[in-house]
DNA sequence: CAGTATCCCAAGCGATACTG
DNA sequence: CAGTATCGCTTGGGATACTG
């Protein structure tokens, strides 16, 4: 299959596609390392602000974005003798955001790491090995060789 | 374990975190568009920017950038008649970024999704089923729950 | 067709100061 | 502690015109 033949191919729209939209909500700077810090169990925003460096107003930004998509929320708390506060949980939307993450360690461990190796992996609680993302198909297939995925348009798409 | 126990616990260093290192490179809200778009077989400049609407000079710079992180490889090709042009194909590197894509097209289109539903699938090519991405441990086990996946520092971790 | 060269504008970043 | 308010700066986005 020569290049324009691959493109006529494609000839279905992709307005919309969702991973465009996905990058609208990810693909500023620190998005993701807010959420990174969120899955690592942080929930207060000086935590956050502490360990990742991320000057205050950003981080307020970002929160407030993050809880306006649904994929965190703020839970009051109380301590004792404090006023009430907040912190950020996930939601539904934003636990399921984890298998992206992963996939964007692994990859990043394997390709961007200093050196001395990776600072952050994920391990399984259970048995303490390192977790990846495999691709499946639906029906069960391990898929090795990318070259296995073809796009395909979907019930959303529509014809130029 | 409350809070300021999980802040206590993470008291390692993630600076140079590889998923801080990949925003970088993916944080440009055109970059992964691009990259959706070589997956899908696309090569050539004037190919990506129709089917894309990015302008001309985004288009550019993101290709050169791409190419610049060893993510794109640029291939000289001529067609009869005309002068030499250059198509741009995927590295190792730039392959194993794919699983990244499922991930992001998998949430995307769960959540992000219009009514219709969503205008890009991957399919395995064989049985045409969607793929997926499962998170494994390195010992085999299907990891279901992301509250069995917990963070611990790498070797390039550094005590604060 | 496959880009460069310019230009303008909006948005994001980062620092600092302030508030309850 | 958990933010808001402000501000200057830089960067990226988008449009238009030009080139081999």
């Amino acid at each position: 299959m020569n290049p324009t033949a691959i493109a006529e191919g494609l000839a279905w729209s992709i307005d919309g596609c969702t991973i465009g939209r996905a990058m609208e909500v990810l693909g500023e700077k620190w998005t993701v390392v807010v959420l990174r810090e969120i899955f690592n169990g942080l929930r207060r925003f000086d935590d956050m602000r502490v360990r990742t460096g991320i000057p205050r107003q950003v981080l307020a930004n970002r929160l407030a974005m993050l809880v306006d998509q649904g994929i965190l929320r703020r839970v009051p708390y109380r301590e004792p003798g404090a006023r009430e506060r907040h912190e950020y949980r996930l939601t539904p939307k934003g636990l399921d955001f984890y298998p992206v993450l992963i996939t964007l360690l692994e990859w990043g461990n394997r390709y961007l790491s200093d050196p001395e190796g990776p600072p952050l992996r994920f391990v399984h609680r259970e048995c303490g090995a390192d977790v990846h993302a495999e691709v499946h198909c639906a029906d069960g297939h391990l898929v090795e060789n990318r070259r296995d995925i073809v796009p395909r348009p979907g019930p959303g798409a529509r014809r130029r």
